[in-house]
RNA sequence: GUGAGUGUAGCUCAGGUGGUAGAGCCCCUGGUUGUGGCCCAGGUGGUCGCAGGUUCAAGUCCUGUCACUCACCCCA
């Protein structure tokens, strides 16, 4: 093989699989608009800066997962590893909150992060990302959850997924508790955490409490639960939001353990988790973020949002059936192939899809061609047909087959088709 | 960045102890004078990931390398 090959972590997207992408799109278009929520398109490059600020410095993401690299001036520009700072930034350019109060977007795209692929994570991978941005209200996180879960369910894949909530506080409540963290954690016999624990509970004491060794886990059980001290703005918020929840029906599961990536997030966070798609177990996850937008220089707006994963998704999205043609017209004569084109571009614009052959072949393999197209119907035209000015309609379902007038073409496949 | 596993036809995979590469599916053609699916017959397609080494002889053994996969880490 030749070194022209994709890169490590990028894919390319054939039928049937990229049909299972359109769906995601389209039914994301249906459902979201039902919430008021507008579509969007950014850029995917953005400047590196921007993802510093808002990611965190000290994450993951930003530490060593970005693609980021100098332009011909020599300005730093990274490839985005996550949608909302982009949004962020150009909510916060376009002026966007000063000509309505609140602003719901969605948009669609590639992200990009310098990761070891495995199942359910690639180097360029495609998210769904909603923002809302203009209210505090728990009612927008509710309904946030619930246009989520309506999406899901939109797909046929609410069966086999929960939802895990916890609440993060604020910056009013979080120092507190991370201190009795810290003290809780310093307090254990450090030798029973894992290596990875140790570390942690220096440099980010809050991904202890996410930590998969069991022994770590069982340790933690009894660690402090950032819902038992948050403060009273945070807990009445959460209890809100729980509430809206249990009155539309929505089943959580709260998850006081549950922490974000993203240094952003405060209050509500969430994510919805998935056993059958290997360890990556999340295929949508995100929260509440409020002192963002004033971080990044913009107005003091509150905001949510979450992200899904769409290859994560499609995981999940096995029989997904393609669309099929209408029609198939084969071509049994030189002489009929012009006139075979204009028959197809006729019931083209007539609404019909349908592709027709560019060459002779015998019947034989042009029929076993439409059969393989899974058309509705064969035409046939070949000389005899020509000369009589008519066209072999087939029903490939039932076999039957009849000459028609070319001039009632549209018709007959009209009858055909019901 | 760390660990494990796997690389043979477009796909899924067979190929004890070394002896000049196979099956199924797919695709194409034919079995029908202008008729698909099922069936039957035939056909296209491989420098066995790559590079060295051992050997009379390597898909098979050794070394290196690359790629892919899964997991850790982390995350959608």
């Amino acid at each position: 093989m030749s070194k022209l090959n994709k890169i490590k972590g990028f894919s390319d997207l054939f039928p049937p699989q990229s049909s299972v992408f359109v769906f995601m799109e389209e039914k994301a278009r249906q459902v979201f608009k039902r919430y008021g929520c507008k579509e969007i398109r950014i850029p995917v490059l953005e400047k590196t800066e921007l993802f510093a600020r808002t990611i965190g410095d000290e994450t993951d993401i930003v530490q060593k997962e970005m693609y980021t690299f100098l332009d011909r001036k020599g300005r730093s520009l990274t490839l985005r590893p996550e949608a909302t700072a982009g949004v962020l930034r150009a909510y916060i350019e376009s002026q966007l909150h000063s000509r309505e109060r609140v602003s719901k977007l969605f948009t669609f795209g590639p992200m990009f992060r310098y990761e070891r692929p495995q199942k359910g994570r690639t180097r360029q991978f495609h998210q769904i990302n909603v923002e809302v941005l203009g209210t505090q209200a728990p009612q927008a996180d509710a309904e946030l959850l619930i246009m989520l879960w309506a999406y899901l369910e939109s797909l046929g894949l609410s069966g086999s997924l929960v939802l895990e909530i916890n609440s993060l506080g604020c910056p009013e409540c979080r120092p507190g508790f991370h201190q009795k963290l810290v003290d809780f954690l310093q307090a254990l016999d450090q030798d029973k955490l894992c290596d990875d624990c140790r570390r942690r509970s220096r440099v980010n004491p809050l991904r202890v409490l996410d930590c998969k060794v069991p022994t770590c886990k069982s340790l933690v059980q009894n660690a402090p639960r950032i819902c038992d001290h948050l403060c009273p703005d945070c807990k009445k918020h959460f209890e809100a939001v729980l509430s809206v929840l249990e009155e539309a029906g929505l089943s959580y599961r709260l998850n006081p353990f549950l922490v974000r990536g993203l240094d952003y997030y405060q209050r509500t966070t969430f994510e919805i988790v998935s056993s059958a798609i290997g360890a990556q177990t999340a295929v949508a996850g995100g929260g509440r973020y409020d002192g963002l937008c004033k971080a990044l220089g913009g107005p003091d707006v509150p905001g949510l949002g979450f992200a899904c994963g769409m290859e994560r998704l499609a995981l999940l999205l096995t029989d997904i059936k393609e669309q099929r043609m209408d029609f198939y017209l084969a071509v049994l004569h030189e002489q009929a192939l012009n006139k075979a084109l204009l028959l197809a571009q006729r019931l083209r614009k007539a609404g019909y899809a349908g592709e027709v052959s560019f060459e002779v072949k015998s019947v034989k393999s042009q029929l076993r061609l439409a059969n393989k197209l899974n058309v509705k119907t064969c035409l046939l035209l070949g000389v005899d047909e020509i000369e009589r000015g008519e066209i072999v309609v087939k029903d490939m379902q039932t076999g039957v087959q009849q000459a028609v007038s070319q001039d009632d073409l549209e018709q007959a496949l009209g009858l055909n088709l019901s």
